[in-house]
Formats: C-alpha cells, sequence, structure tokens
DNA sequence: TACTTTTCAATTGTCGACAATTAATCATGG
DNA sequence: CCATGATTAATTGTCGACAATTGAAAAGTA
C-alpha cells in the first residue's frame, strides 16, 4: 500500500492518531486532551491542533468548543446507518466499476481475491485478517469506479469508521464463507459487463453484512441480559 | 433557518469565508493566503487556519502543503459526479422519509413546496430563488429520512458544493415548472408511506436535474466555440 | 540569446506565552 | 446532610514571533 508522503508534523500526528483510534488505542468515547497529546507525540499544540481537526473532519473525534475532543462512539443505530449509506454508495460504485473497469484493474481485483483466499485457508477462523482482506476487496472496487468524489467519500471519510467498528462485530458462522463467494459473483458480474447485476450483487452483499452485525448485536444482548 | 451559535473565532470566520465562497466572492480557483485573508477578517492565522482546516474538510478550498490553498474548481466531470452521488445519497433518503417522517413533517414539506410556489408565481423566470427553494426541498427531505449519517454527509458537505454552482447551470427552459411538478409527486409518495415510489421518483427527478446541467454545458461549449 | 545557478522575498509551518472559558472543588448557609 | 454559590485549577482559544520551504526574480555562463 502506498503510504503518503508526510510534509508536515500536523499531517504524521493525524496518520499516527488516526492508527491509533482505528486499532483502538484510543478507545472510542475517551476523551482526548492537547496538552497530553502534544507531550505523548512531542509536538506543539499548534499542528496537533490541526490534526485533530483533520480527524473530526473524518469523523474519527468529536469536538465542542471550549470543553474538549473524545474518540467518537457510534450507537448501534449509527452503526446500522453506516451500513445503509455503504449499501447506497457502494452498491452504486460496483455499477460504475462494471463500467468502467479495465482488465487490468479485474485482473487486480481477481490477485486481491486468490490473496485473501490464501489467507483464509492459512488461519480459518481468525475473522482479523478476513475483513481487512474484505475491505481491501470494497477498497479497490471503489477506486474501479473511476468515480473521484465517490472514493473520497467512501475510502477518505467512511472506511475509517467501518474499520474502528471492524473487529468488535466481525463476521461470524458461515458468514465469511458466504462473502467470499459474493465477492466472486461481483467480480464475475463486474468483468462481465454487467453493471446491472453487479449492482444488484453488492446491495445484497452489504445488506447481508449488515443483517450479520445487527444479528450478533441482539445476542450480545441478550447474552448480557441472562446474565444479570 | 436556524443559524449555529458561534462561540469561536475561527467558527466565526469559517462561516463568513463559506458564504464568501459560495456566494462567489471568491471565485472558484483563486489563491487564497493566510496573510491576505489574516487582515482581511481581523483575526490572526491561528484561528484563520482551523477555519480554512474545515473548509478544506467540507471540500470547498483545496490546499497543498508549503504551497498555499486555493478555492475549489470542480470539472464538468467532477459536477457530474456529484449529481451521481446525490442521486444515490437522494433516493436513499426519500426512501427512508416515505418510512419515518411524521405527518407534522410532512405537512412542513407541504408549506415549504407552497412558499416555493408563491416566490415562482411572483418572479417568474429568476431562477436564483427557484433553485434556493429547490435546495430547501431537497433539505427537507433528507432531514425526514431521520438518517443521521445521511444528514451530515449531505446537508454537511455535498450540498455547500451544490449552491456554488447553482447560480452557474441554474434550470433553464420548462426544467423549473416540471421540477415543480416531481417535487409535488415525491411529496405524494413519501405521505403514502409508498417507499419505493418515493425512491423511483426521486432518482428520476434528481438525474432530469443532471442531464438539464449537462445540456446546458453542452449549449455553452457550443456556443463559445461559434464565437471564436 | 537561451539556459543554468543563485539569491531573495513571500508564504507556510511551528512554537511558546497569554487570555478566556469551563468544570470541579471547597466553603458556606439552610 | 444537602444544596447553593464562590474559588481555583485545568483546558481550550488566541496571538505574535521565528524557522523552514517554496517559487520566482536576478545574475552569471555558454
Amino acid at each position: 500500500m502506498a503510504v503518503p508522503e508526510v510534509r508536515t508534523l500536523a499531517e504524521r500526528v493525524f496518520h499516527q492518531l488516526q492508527d491509533a483510534i482505528v486499532r483502538g488505542e484510543l478507545a472510542p468515547g475517551s476523551k482526548i486532551t492537547e496538552p497530553g497529546l502534544s507531550k505523548t507525540y512531542g509536538i506543539s499544540r499548534g499542528p496537533l491542533r490541526e490534526a485533530m481537526r483533520r480527524l473530526e473532519a473524518h469523523r474519527l473525534i468529536e469536538r465542542v468548543p471550549h470543553v474538549g475532543a473524545r474518540v467518537v462512539q457510534l450507537s448501534m443505530k449509527e452503526l446500522l446507518e453506516l451500513f445503509d449509506l455503504r449499501e447506497a454508495l457502494e452498491s452504486m460504485a460496483a455499477r460504475l466499476a462494471a463500467e468502467h473497469m479495465s482488465p487490468e484493474e479485474v485482473q487486480g481485483l481477481r490477485d486481491v481475491l486468490a490473496l485473501h483466499e490464501g489467507q483464509a485457508d492459512l488461519k480459518r477462523g481468525e475473522a482479523y485478517y478476513q475483513r481487512e482482506g474484505d475491505l481491501d476487496f470494497h477498497y479497490c472496487i471503489v477506486q474501479g469506479s473511476h468515480n473521484k468524489m465517490l472514493m473520497n467519500l467512501l475510502c477518505d471519510d467512511l472506511y475509517y469508521l467501518v474499520r474502528l467498528y471492524r473487529t468488535q462485530f466481525s463476521a461470524s458462522g458461515t458468514r465469511p464463507q458466504r462473502a467470499f463467494v459474493e465477492h466472486h459473483r461481483i467480480v464475475d458480474a463486474i468483468e462481465a459487463g454487467d453493471a446491472e447485476l453487479a449492482e444488484l450483487l453488492m446491495r445484497r452483499h452489504v445488506s447481508a453484512s449488515r443483517a450479520n452485525v445487527a444479528d450478533r448485536y441482539a445476542a450480545s444482548l441478550e447474552q448480557s441480559a441472562s446474565k444479570s
């Protein structure tokens, strides 16, 4: 993956903080203070504030004037809303990808799937790799849409939020295997240039993913209820 | 319209600059410098840079490290991409609105249309009010979706870009009248709770709007070609 | 004259200090 | 003992100055 050249301190700290949040080192909902981070990362508050502004723009932290900032914490309602957005946007991306992707790009997609499958064989049951690979797949399709606005929206804004909650509600049971199959069907449709089918399959794929998350959440609620 | 309370200098200047850009006072593509704006608005570069970061987040300006910032300038390709995004997102909003809007909210929508129609009678032919009213209408429906993520995306990010190019390629010919009718049909579908129809009508509505912009652009190209 | 190199002015990036606001602590009175 | 109000410590907002980088103008050479 091409690491973007970092030309300023603010930019470097932005990426460091982004990583820390997505990896869960900074827990969702936890408060972050400027003097604290300033000392942690060894920079003054100026560039730190710029980094925080960018995090706010990407919706990874929330700021209140004169009060402070805290790491974003999505409710289940909001997490499901996020999936609804993905359904609308990624199905559109799949349609555009089917219309505009070059043969080379399609081959790249197949490579991602192959790599992905190899990892799944190696680490069957470990959801972590599966989910990262899943996101790579979706990332490629968005790129294939050749729609700059859509790429910005999904890759720069929404996917970081998705990654944040990836570990918490990752796919379970037979879902990973089924997701594999769905991925292949989607690539088939794109390769065939069948825009309508690609759109439909992607819509169903994201919708199934959403349902899986909702089910796991409901299950976790029942479990915690039976304990008390 | 509820003006958000401004609690900091950076926030105030952010709104002032946002207005200046959307109203066209700062031309698309024009370069903006920190010392310049700092003197214009009578604040130091600290809060000004925060305001500029927020403008960048909303995609109203573009910054390059160590070089500077300039007001965003969409190519026709990007402008049409923006309409594609709206088509996907607003059709989704219309579907959700049909499912979740309360009778009071629907009445509010009707009020907007009535006000809108009165203005159109008063100022027939003046596209400015028409387009502002149009955006109000779309704004209301997004609110009616009750999807916070969707509201943020459309109202905070995309609509400012739409407003930027509203004057340049506003509806023409019989388009405003037809847009009126389409608006009413959409509200009818929402009031009837017909989510599928509302989604379809909104998709067509935005698509027609997009086609109108593309036509006007093609026409302006022909005109400038015949001149030279 | 055309091209390269050097210099320099302007702009952006960074820092530390001070002012304004907030939230928690503590004292006071009921 | 609880509630209310003042005090204070901590955090955020703002400012001006200095350092680093860039792009262009100026000087020098083939």
